[in-house]
DNA sequence: CATTCATTTAACCAAGGCGTTAAATGAAGA
DNA sequence: TCTTCATTTAACGCCTTGGTTAAATGAATG
């Protein structure tokens, strides 16, 4: 499997999604990793390993422990992927706001933040067609 | 299954990726989008409807054909979750920039392109902790 | 109306993913 | 050394995925 598919393909499970974020809290061992979920330990050996496969992650040996620690620079070919098509959801924004600012008695707040990411993923300001 | 693992699980597949590609030029019916590939309209019909479900395209009717257009919003969520790690490979880029600078004979080209998205996905030298 | 074109559905198969429990491995500690 | 702890491997089952071919659907066309 080529590597983006292998990063997407690992990020499409919630687990690891979860342990990803984990890890960006700091690099743990592998049962500290696994309690918060209901899964056995073989259960979430695998996702580790999966994980490692796509290059998202690292496993070091410190005696008994196997300490994971993330790998960022994994996750950066899916963002470039994903990059290349900003333009696509940024031009909806774009329409969405022009939208409601056609609105006669101005803005509802609700309209505006009806997309979720609208707030974090959107520079749909900084590239309106009409500023 | 929740609306991102979807998204990346459609996204994990090359064929997948390669129908939204071709669709970001344009739109176009099923027949159209499948020639590229060496599977069957069946096989076709299935990734179109996986991408569908994932909320990457939409699909209308054009009398016997059905034309797919191109749904970037439903990339949002993606790009947004991996934006957050953004981070953690901007700084390790970081990291190898300045190694390459500490170099007393200058950057070796071949070492700085090293990272195969390090020319398009990285703000490295915007972030860099030492400007 | 019969035929043809575009696409989907049905039925099937092989491969792979994710979970489990039981067993193996290997370091730490009594 | 014997035992325990941390983790992985093996072996199994179940469900999904991605492909196939054959049949169904439905619009367009002769």
């Amino acid at each position: 499997m080529d590597r983006l598919s292998a990063a997407f393909s690992a990020l499409a499970d919630p687990t690891r999604r979860a342990i990803l974020a984990r890890l960006a809290q700091g690099q743990t061992h592998v049962g500290e990793l696994g309690k918060p979920f209901r899964v056995s330990g073989p259960a979430i050996s695998r996702h580790l390993r999966v994980l490692e496969n796509a290059g998202l992650i690292e496993r070091e040996v410190d005696a008994q422990r196997r300490v994971c620690i993330l790998r960022g620079e994994g996750l950066a070919a899916a963002h470039d992927w994903v990059e290349q098509y900003r333009h696509f959801w940024e031009a909806s924004l774009d329409r969405l706001v022009e939208l409601v600012e056609q609105q006669p008695h101005g803005p509802p707040a609700s309209k505006a933040t009806k997309h979720p990411s609208a707030a974090t993923s959107s520079s749909a300001r900084k590239t309106r067609r009409r500023p």
